[in-house]
DNA sequence: CGATAATAGTCTCATATGAGACATTACTCT
DNA sequence: AGAGTAATGTCTCATATGAGACTATTATCG
């Protein structure tokens, strides 16, 4: 039920995935595979459902923005970051970060204090409130992304969070030094 | 040089990940496995630096917008396609692809016919010119694939392909029924 | 040490995206 | 057959996001 929102009217999976030309509709399942970019379309795929509806739920329910939400997600994990740490370690535009900190701060659910060894930083930490308001929202993409994973074996599961850190460590060597 | 100003200088990820609080910083690349979506974050931040400079970069580029370039994508492996069918295989909201429908029209990249079986659908083509814009930004897409997946082994990367597909085929399992 | 370059975070403006309404068409049920 | 419901694609309006400029601070270089 509440779930059920979520992916709407709007943004429906299909309802299964044939690719058999046979049917009415020719099958689309093949295109998952089929981009000259298959891997990275299928990892676009898979997060199209799990993240971009349910960002937007937390955003009409809680009124906060997805720049908001990965803030306060980071520093759940730490506090006394600073912006450039969140844009760095989420993957986030630095102008989007700052507007949510002042957007989380604006509404009490976040405070700053001053870096003194650099005045230019600030370190950032959760309110009470901010880390109320974290607990109400993360229980649903922790479902989620159970649900989403519900589906492999726990080898399986293994292995693609070992691939995924890989993949993660290495971002690095190739997301911002020119590769031509 | 070209893919130099991809993920300038308001999008970096993290020069090393080091999670080594003696460093001066307090060491943030334990983020990454530290949130309670410890998967759905990693694969966020891995999609974050593929995906979204990319789509930036071309939406500079050539003037063409995320759902532009997804349903030339998918024309591009399946012509004759409605709608529809392009919101259910990206995930892209409806109202979106619409939008990007009628811009690639406009600008005589794309043409449309209706269904003869049911009025309210059209099938989508890609024009010669559409063809020629997606031969022009999908080497770059492809491009940043292979790096992102340069680190890699052979045996990896197949797992990994197998996992995408497992999980891709198991979204109409979560990402619209209600879960509760 | 002074000049220059880089960095951190904020701001303004433009534009892409999302919510919801809408008209048309198709389907279902009595 | 007709009413009610659902599906398809488009539109309007609101808002989030992105580009680039900006100020203050810090780092680098000769």
């Amino acid at each position: 039920m509440r779930l059920l929102s979520i992916a709407d009217e709007t943004n429906s999976p299909p309802a299964s995935l044939p690719d058999d030309p046979a049917q009415g509709s020719p099958g689309m399942a093949g295109v998952l595979g089929g981009t000259e970019i298959a891997i990275a379309y299928k990892i676009g795929y898979v997060l199209n459902f799990y993240r971009e509806p349910s960002f937007r739920r937390i955003e009409t329910e809680f009124g906060i923005t997805r720049p908001e939400i990965v803030t306060l997600i980071v520093l759940n994990y730490r506090e006394g970051v600073t912006a450039s740490d969140i844009c760095e370690f989420s993957g986030h535009l630095k102008a989007n970060i700052s507007r949510g900190i002042l957007a989380l701060e604006k509404k009490g659910l976040l405070r700053r204090e001053a870096d003194a060894a650099d005045r230019r930083r600030q370190f950032l930490f959760m309110t009470e409130a901010g880390r109320a308001l974290y607990a109400r929202y993360i229980p649903m993409l922790r479902e989620r992304e159970k649900a989403m994973l519900a589906c492999l074996t726990a080898a399986e599961r293994r292995s693609f969070e070992r691939i995924l850190d890989k993949l993660a460590a290495h971002v690095p060597d190739w997301a911002a030094a020119g590769e031509l």
